[in-house]
DNA sequence: TGGTGACCAAAGTGCTATTCTGGTCACCAG
DNA sequence: CTGGTGACCAGAATAGCACTTTGGTCACCA
């Protein structure tokens, strides 16, 4: 939530990312024309190649905005309450705070009409290191205050962490219709999978969670910042 | 493995199912013809559907009758060691005897190529519901003999198990090529979170699984003979 | 009477003409 | 002078059509 310098023309990339947003959840990734999001954004076409070189980079954009959104979200919980930095509690926002998000659930679940080839997106690449690397940056942190199972090092997660929390994504599409689990039901399970997977049995004091979450929130504000930038400087960097 | 009754038409069927699953497995989904199968199998093309009604039943069938076989592993493991009917044992030999038949493989990691809309067959239909009933008995089966987290109902597994073993299926295609993990490993993990997250604190002597095994052996032949039965049937049941 | 393969409707494929749209850049308003 | 624009163009997507393939049937036959 650190307000960066803003210049007009991130608002203007708002403007622009907005309307892109809209039409992507509306009509799907396919429909949506460059010419119509510049139209209903108030700007030429010209305007939107200034900031974004292709049409891709754009649409990544608009995801990269929700996630670091979302990561924000996150981070914003650790402030409130450190003890949210345990692996279950963060894992549970995470799933929560990415189903809420039309774009994020889209991306997660691999809702095809709304995202068509938009996950092989080359310019996800950067910040699939990004991620990994603070993944990496974090399991270490709960490491080293006795937040993770003894003996268990962060790369041991590096395989079971993500393939159990896709499986819960995964498994979005493939829930009959009629199922009466909410979000925060699916989320318990979820948090309840990984706490008794991969964190110790006696639950730690507040103290080993103070003592780890500056460094932790440190570490997704800046995924969070990772993230703003790839949306905005579109070009470069 | 109880030898059914095998009548000449079982013969003959099994003579096309392998046929169908060869080119299946060399060709996909789309390429293979009820022609080639029946000239290569040595018969008519009538004679195919004298057995199934329809091209997507008999490709059905092929899945069914591996799927039969990945059971009949499971029961025939579970008869060697009763220890084996522990939900992460059985679940972990699932996984390897799954990915171990390229069928089967393919169908669970949704391998698009090989299997098209191979998927959305109304023919699964049926059987989908056997399987859960199956699975319902045997977390029944378990729940009574305490080989389940004291409190968990078989219900309760509903939805986090089925969702948890997806994601190991789902990660598969999501895995980047030089992973070093073996099919073992990979199984071995799937086990340590289903015991961790599922299975009692304490190992269960082998006198409780001695005295589950045998319900839940017959689940699973019955489960087996099921499959079977929806393979050769074709036309009805 | 169980098995067959010629037959047919319908779906699929390849090809061409036409439309659409991402991306550029000469030009212009402030 | 400079940030912004939209007419313009090449190449990709789509529609339309002729032609081929193939799932499924059934009259016939060994």
């Amino acid at each position: 939530m650190s307000e960066t310098r803003r210049s007009d023309l991130d608002d203007r990339a708002d403007r622009i990312l907005d309307t892109a947003k809209d039409l992507l959840l509306r009509w799907g990734y396919r429909r949506v024309t460059i010419d119509e999001i510049a139209k209903r954004a108030g700007v030429g076409k010209g305007t939107v190649y200034l900031h974004w070189r292709t049409r891709e980079q754009l649409f990544f954009a608009v995801g990269a905005r929700e996630a670091a959104a979302m990561i924000d979200a996150v981070a914003a919980a650790m402030r409130a309450d450190p003890a949210e930095i345990a692996l279950h509690r963060y894992m549970r926002r995470f799933f929560v705070e990415t189903m809420r998000r039309p774009v994020l659930r889209a991306l997660f679940t691999r809702d095809a009409e709304t995202l068509d080839k938009f996950l092989s997106s080359p310019a996800r690449q950067p910040l699939q290191s990004a991620k990994l690397l603070a993944s990496r940056e974090y399991l270490g942190v709960l490491a080293d205050h006795g937040l993770l199972r003894v003996g268990l090092r962060p790369e041991d997660l590096d395989y079971p962490l993500p393939t159990v929390v896709l499986g819960f994504f995964a498994m979005e599409p493939l829930l009959p219709p009629e199922t009466e689990l909410t979000l925060e039901e699916k989320a318990d399970h979820l948090a309840d999978t990984l706490r008794r997977t991969f964190e110790p049995g006696a639950v730690p004091s507040a103290a080993e969670f103070a003592g780890a979450a500056d460094n932790v929130i440190k570490i997704f504000e800046r995924l969070a910042r990772d993230y703003r930038d790839a949306a905005y400087g579109g070009t470069d960097g």
